[in-house]
DNA sequence: AAGTACCC
DNA sequence: CAAA
């Protein structure tokens, strides 16, 4: 029975282990935010742990460039993505789902170990993530507000890490048409949805373009790291 | 239906 | 810009 995230914090407190954890891991603070009456636990990243994963990402996006997935009814999101990972997400006309290779056909890249670390200390869960989407947004980019239900086991935590530019994230509830909070993600932001919030409805109104320097031509990256299967 | 419209 |  893998531990709760609330009990993971605790931990925090009181193990040094765990701490030293955390540390190897460039995460310099904890807290806990509320958004929509759910308690988020989040982490915040170290500026050159969040310049390291940055390097790490490049040759994920070399091997599997970006693309913007259509969606059922005719759109085309302005999020662009790619993944890494046994699954990767994508969208077409038919629907959403997890696909096993890049649309062009090669095998997604290997999940970077620092990510997976990561994971492995902000969740506490004895199984890795199968899934790291990266989703990047430029200037115009959002996303509407959506469940993350394609997957088999909504008892493992998703966990989201921002980079680069600041972006408005939304928060519902596990319905659609209920009442909804925003709260801004900063680069090096690192939340953890699960339990009550892991169905919640959530996307990103806008990002503030130009906010941060870590990248440098602008735009935000955000790391969803998931159990699919 | 992670699109849009509208709203918060 | 997360309240009330």
């Amino acid at each position: 029975m893998p531990l709760q995230a609330s009990e993971r914090m605790v931990k925090c407190d009181s193990s040094r282990f765990f701490a030293w954890e955390l540390v190897k891991n460039g995460i310099i603070a904890m807290s806990v935010l509320r958004i929509r009456g759910f308690e988020i636990h989040k982490a915040y990243l170290a500026a050159e742990a969040q310049r390291a994963l940055i390097e790490d990402l490049r040759p994920i996006l070399k091997a599997a460039p970006l693309f913007s997935p259509s969606v059922p009814g005719g759109g085309q999101m302005s999020v662009r993505m790619t993944s890494a990972g046994g699954f990767g997400w994508f969208s077409d006309a038919a629907g959403y789902r997890y696909i096993d290779r890049h649309p062009k056909g090669r095998a997604w890249p290997a999940i970077p170990a620092p990510v997976l670390n990561l994971w492995r200390a902000v969740t506490g869960v004895q199984r890795d993530p199968d899934c790291c989407l990266l989703n990047y947004y430029g200037q115009e980019a959002k996303m509407g507000l959506h469940q993350d239900k394609d997957e088999a086991d909504f008892s493992y935590p998703v966990v989201s890490i921002s980079l680069g530019d600041d972006g408005l994230f939304r928060m519902g509830e596990s319905r659609r048409g209920g009442k909804t909070d925003t709260i801004w993600l900063n680069s090096g932001d690192v939340v953890v949805m699960g339990g009550e919030a892991r169905l919640a409805y959530h996307g990103v109104d806008r990002i503030r373009f130009g906010s941060s320097r870590l990248l440098p031509k602008g735009g935000r990256i955000n790391l969803t790291l998931r159990v699919v299967t």
